[in-house]
This record gives structure tokens, C-alpha cells and sequence, in this order.
DNA sequence: GTCGGTGCAAATGCTTTGCATTGAT
DNA sequence: ATCAATGCAAAGCATTTGCACCGAC
């Protein structure tokens, strides 16, 4: 009923740059914002896509920088605790990554015999998962579903 | 038309111990039915849930049998192939296997407050990936989906 | 008796970490 | 100037592999 109060502090707004949105994030920890962090912020963006650790390092370097794999990986953490970006399991070998401020869904469908990966968009599945949430008396946090398909 | 031809030639006795399915395929492929192989899959009967390798080799200890991690590992693949456990991925430091054979549902309730991994029934699932897969074209192989929520 | 299987230890490959140096604030 | 961040190389860890010996068929 309250609908107009202010319970939640977390005020997206909706077209603020993810750099931006980073560094407030940075500053409030206490953390800088390096060249290196903003680069690699970058070419995630560019990446568009899920990717691995080692295609990010790719992409930098093709935008003519060098960054070290320890730093990749430290700022893929920092990345994921500011809720920016989130890990997508595909197999067990290595992790991928995949963008994920503002955006609803993370649904995937893996085709299996190209291992193309393309987002899909199910509404009802958040609705399934609040159900069942419901119904084991739990708060709903987050999920992943994954389709696997091969073609013809 | 033909429905009653032999095209496909797999028939699955329902209650089928699994060790026989396993035998069979072995020799299919011209490998062997081991001790070590036998053992490996009563322990994962036994821990009927979803395991790491680590807890799959203590389950062995207990029960008197010590088996090298490579064999582990080697039998969890082939396990794998004859369709008999599936992996299962929680996060990115380690795989985890669940058995398969036989049963529908490995769709996956995660309390990430208490680590706690209960099965979850969703029908609805099924139907929503057939749907999905017919819009796209493509031959449905099968999902991965998992609820992370917490309690109270 | 033959191959395939096992254990061991070494190798692999992704990811993390210790440390001296560099640089954002 | 300070304290965190970087790069490098070494360490960690789950998983895989090479090889000599063993055992299921």
C-alpha cells in the first residue's frame, strides 16, 4: 500500500554508465579506480556477450592494453561482488562470465552441436520460481536455467 | 507409421538394477566390469544425492574399499557416457555429479543461507523447454535449472 | 594369455596469492 | 605521502595422464 515510501535504498538509475555505477561502488569500499579496472569494465561491454577470462584478456589487448590475468581476475571479483557481472557455469573446465546490471534475464540456450549460446526470454519462468519459492516457504534469490538443443 | 519397427534399440526394463545397466554398456564398448567400477556405483546408490568426487571416495572408505582418485575420476566419466549420473554445477571451484538413470527431475533448490540442495518437481519445465526449442528450431538435449533462495 | 584397468606420481590448466614496485587519491 | 593495485612468478586445487604392474575376460 505504501508503495510511494522509501524502504528500499537502492535507486537504479536507469541510463548511468556502468563505469560510473563501479566506481560509486569502488569509493564506497575504499577501492580505486584504475585504468586497468576501467578497461577491462570496457571491454566487457564491448564483449557483449558470455566470455571467459581469456577472451576478456584477448579483447583488451586487440584495444591495445596489457593487463595481467591476476588482475583480470581480481577485477571479474570485484565485478561480480558490485553486482555488475555474474558467473555462467557451462561446464567444469573454466568459468564464463556474463553482464548482468540492468539486465532481467540470464536464461540460456546452449546449442550443444555449435556451442552457440543465445539468451532466451521466459517470463513465466520468474513467476515459477516465486511459485515454488512460495511454497517452501523461502525467499527467492536468484536462479539459472540452461537449455541445451542441437539443431535439425 | 512404422512404430512398431525396431529403429530405436534401446528398451529399458524399468526395474533394471543399475549395475546391469552399467555392465552392459561396458561390454558394448569392449571395457570391463571391475571391482572398483561395481563399488564406485553402489556408493553412489548410496549416497542417493548430489556428490563430489571427494565424498563419493570417502563413502568407499566407509565402506571398506579404497579407490584411487584417478579411478574415481575415471569411472565418473564413464558413468557419464553410458547416461547413468549427470554433472551438476554449483559453482566454479568444483564439479558435482547426481545420478540420473531412470529418474525425470534434476532441477535443483539451492539454500545458499544453509548450502542445503533439495530436488524440485516442476513439470511445467519440461513443457516451457519443448516450447522454446520448437520456436527456435532446434531438438530439445536436455536443461539445467536451479533455484538459489533463502530462508525466512 | 590379452588387453584393458589400476595406482601412483607427475603433469595440466584455471585461478589465486606473495611480494616488490607503481600509482591513484 | 599513503595505501591500495599491478605484474610477475610461484603456489593451489581439482582433474587428467603416463607408465609399470595387475587382473577380468
Amino acid at each position: 500500500m505504501s508503495m510511494e515510501s522509501d524502504q528500499s535504498p537502492l535507486q537504479i538509475r536507469i541510463h548511468e554508465p556502468l563505469c560510473a555505477v563501479f566506481r560509486r561502488r569502488l569509493k564506497a569500499e575504499g577501492q580505486k579506480y584504475t585504468p586497468e579496472r576501467a578497461q577491462i569494465l570496457d571491454a566487457i561491454i564491448k564483449l557483449d556477450d558470455v566470455f571467459e577470462a581469456e577472451q576478456l584478456q584477448d579483447e583488451l589487448r586487440r584495444s591495445g592494453f596489457r593487463v595481467s590475468k591476476a588482475t583480470v581476475y581480481r577485477t571479474l571479483k570485484l565485478l561480480q561482488d558490485a553486482g555488475i557481472i555474474q558467473q555462467v557455469l557451462l561446464d567444469a573446465e573454466q568459468a564464463r562470465y556474463q553482464l548482468i546490471y540492468g539486465r532481467t534475464p540470464r536464461d540460456l540456450l546452449i546449442r550443444v552441436d555449435t556451442n552457440e549460446i543465445v539468451s532466451i526470454d521466459a517470463p513465466e519462468l520468474t513467476e515459477l520460481c516465486e511459485r515454488i519459492c512460495r511454497e517452501h516457504g523461502l525467499a527467492l534469490q536468484g536462479r539459472r536455467f540452461q537449455i541445451y538443443a542441437a539443431g535439425d
